[in-house]
DNA sequence: AAAAGCCCCTGGATGC
DNA sequence: TGCATCCAGGGGCTTT
């Protein structure tokens, strides 16, 4: 589910209302991907400075230490002072003075890890080999073509990869690539430098047009005000196999690579 | 060393 | 109604 708009959209609707917060219980429930790696009473008592977002993880600063958390396929959160009881997939939650932050993740591939700082071993191990942020201004031409030129693979899972630039998924990959004309089955390396400034630049219209529109709601993707997200509605490829190109009306196409469906035109695309 | 494949897991949609 | 099959927003690890 959550790519780097739903993790952001995530992050901003919980962010200040968890800032100041002193944590007061810890619940782990079924096993996630990773384990916490901490014993988990051992944040109780501890204060939560904010909430940053790298990629596709959300950085969950205390004053000692950190908690990251991914949000894997079907992973969301919610972030309020309603204390129910976990339901089937409620897999880990923290609880505060201000509220109770809690993980839901039916396919549990999600998790919840604590590092002791940014610097260390667990940290560097999730976070260590990701590329640039598309939306902080660092994201630019230079490192991104000489990254491109250096892939062999299909520029699709280049940018599914993550190490040349962070947050792109299954969704908003198909979508960048539409808007930038060039078809997702092209080597990263025979990208020319101006097809490689247009795709950057549709990386980073599509990434925050989403984060704008509250992320993309394909199933059951929401904030953790539980807000759904209305990007999908103007996903010009993703998912819509068959149905006519919104731009050129030739039926969208999907393919297989790397185990994962794309979506493209045909026309409006370039190999 | 890079690239391709294989899994982890649950549930919803579809087909017989 | 029941059962099998396929598919799903990610990504680390193993195999080529």
């Amino acid at each position: 589910m959550p790519e780097l708009p739903e993790v952001e959209v995530t992050r901003l609707s919980f962010a200040d209302r968890i800032a100041g917060a002193r944590v007061t219980g810890v619940r782990v429930g079924k096993p996630l991907r990773w384990p916490l790696g901490c014993v988990p009473a051992s944040l109780v008592g501890r204060r939560v400075r904010g909430v940053r977002r790298r990629g596709k993880y959300l950085l969950v600063d205390l004053d000692e230490g950190l908690l990251l958390w991914h949000l894997g396929m079907s992973g969301s959160l919610r972030f309020s002072h309603d204390r129910t009881p976990p339901q089937t997939h409620d897999h880990f939650d923290l609880d505060t003075n201000q509220g109770l932050l809690r993980l839901n993740d039916p396919r549990r591939f999600g998790a919840v890890v604590y590092a002791s700082h940014e610097g260390s071993q667990e940290a560097i191990k999730l976070l260590g080999h990701l590329g640039v942020e598309p939306l902080n201004g660092h994201f630019d031409l230079a490192g991104f073509h000489a990254g491109l030129r250096k892939r062999h693979s299909a520029v699709k899972q280049v940018l599914l990869a993550g190490e040349l630039v962070v947050g792109v998924g299954n969704i908003y990959a198909s979508e960048a690539l539409f808007l930038a004309g060039i078809r997702p089955t092209v080597r990263a390396d025979r990208i020319s430098r101006p097809r490689a400034d247009k795709l950057r630049l549709a990386i980073i219209d599509v990434l925050s047009r989403a984060v704008s529109k509250g992320g993309s709601t394909l199933r059951d993707f929401s904030n953790a005000e539980g807000q759904q997200g209305y990007f999908q509605l103007e996903a010009h490829v993703y998912d819509r196999a068959g149905q006519p190109c919104r731009a050129c009306g030739t039926p969208v196409r999907r393919i297989q690579q790397g185990q994962r469906s794309t979506y493209y035109c045909v026309t409006c695309q370039k190999p």
